[in-house]
DNA sequence: AAGCTAGACAACCGCGTTCCG
DNA sequence: TCGGAACGCGGTTGTCTAGCT
């Protein structure tokens, strides 16, 4: 492993931070300010590695941190912006003064995640448990058995089967499921990425985004971002991130007169009659096909201005899987999505004897 | 009282990006 | 333009503590 230079020394201290230690940063900080974080252990006198200074100043020493706890205006902004732009800590962060990115990813490990998955909300996907078990079932046409939950990411299998997990040390637990990882990731990829875009066509009717840019999370711009998180918290009055119903989870937007009624994360049903994604166009436009291909004409969208106020919640993923693999019919579609299934399956019966018995 | 467990949060690590000579 | 250093970010791990058995 390489180190960086200012770490590279043996005698560097690790752990947690001494008062003295941070008595050091503080002085060094007011006298000379933040910067060249390299240097600052030397001239403050400090046995740390530079980086471990910035982070010290960054999450703990500065003065305009909080320290009380998330409120629930906080917790439902996090929850929204997570929806919106994923885990992108630092940029949530920025818009929770007081808050650090830190905070605000062990908030999010520690209680959001927990408390969606108990409301039944998927917290990589923010889509009912219900909806994604559905959809996953209609993916393969394979039988929903426990070894289908088992492939499920954890928080939604911890919801499925409340059972007391014996403590295990966290590698050992980590290692214990890598025989579900790849299904998870065919799951999780496949559903998140594109729900990116879903939620950037539905948060912004009348943004001009290309549909022809394929739709991964690193396409949605910063513009679209940025977009996305003004759109968030200038919703002022918000009433939150609510569960309606195993299939129905809505986020009520009040800030605006014709809000008024909540606007709804799409059900499956709704979701499979929205054109304003389509599955066949994220698969293909990748590699398959020639550029603008004349059967793949850019969507319309008009759809989507009757409900201009619809901060969807993305949800991101089943209603792709809906639309993609119950719409397909191009030969090269089908052969992707055989080929993807054949995968699993080898894995599966590669790791038949795991999957079995499922980690937890 | 001792051991175990889970929650909270501080800190570290690795990697990608940016800066600068 | 290139390469190394510095920085920033997200994921992961470590540590402390309170509550429970």
């Amino acid at each position: 492993m390489v180190r960086p230079p200012c770490c590279d020394k043996l005698n560097v201290k690790k752990g947690l931070w001494s008062e003295e230690e941070d008595a050091k940063i503080l002085a060094y900080v007011s006298k000379h300010g933040t910067g060249n974080w390299t240097a600052v252990p030397k001239k403050a006198g400090l046995r740390r590695c530079g980086k471990s200074c910035r982070l010290r100043w960054t999450n703990y020493l500065r003065p305009d941190l909080k320290r009380e706890s998330f409120t629930p205006q906080e917790e439902e902004l996090i929850i929204l912006l997570h929806a919106a732009i994923g885990s992108r800590w630092s940029i949530i962060a920025q818009q929770l003064p007081g808050r650090t990115d830190n905070d605000v990813k062990n908030y999010w490990n520690t209680k959001l995640k927990k408390k969606l998955s108990e409301m039944g909300i998927d917290p990589v996907t923010h889509k009912p448990f219900s909806q994604i078990l559905a959809d996953y079932g209609n993916i393969g046409g394979l039988p929903k058995s426990r070894t289908r939950i088992g492939s499920l990411n954890r928080d939604m299998k911890n919801t499925f089967l409340i059972k007391p997990e014996p403590h295990q040390p966290r590698a050992a637990a980590t290692q214990g499921c890598t025989a579900n990882i790849n299904s998870n990731q065919l799951m999780t990829t496949t559903m998140a990425v594109p729900g990116m875009k879903l939620v950037q066509e539905n948060m912004f009717p009348n943004n001009n985004v290309n549909h022809h840019v394929p739709a991964d999370c690193d396409s949605l711009d910063l513009l679209s971002q940025l977009q996305a998180i003004k759109l968030v918290t200038e919703a002022s009055n918000y009433t939150g991130y609510q569960f309606v119903s195993p299939n129905h989870y809505s986020l009520s937007l009040s800030s605006t007169p014709s809000s008024s009624s909540s606007s709804t994360c799409s059900t499956a049903a709704q979701e499979k009659t929205d054109p304003a994604f389509s599955w066949r166009d994220f698969l293909l436009e990748d590699a398959l096909l020639p550029p603008e291909s004349e059967d793949i004409a850019p969507q319309n969208h008009s759809s989507n201005e009757t409900n201009n106020n619809n901060a969807v919640v993305p949800g991101t993923g089943s209603e792709l899987l809906s639309y993609g693999f119950q719409a397909s019919s191009s030969s090269s579609e089908s052969s992707f999505v055989a080929a993807m299934l054949d995968q699993e399956k080898e894995m599966f019966s590669e790791f038949a004897n795991l999957l079995e018995d499922p980690c937890y």
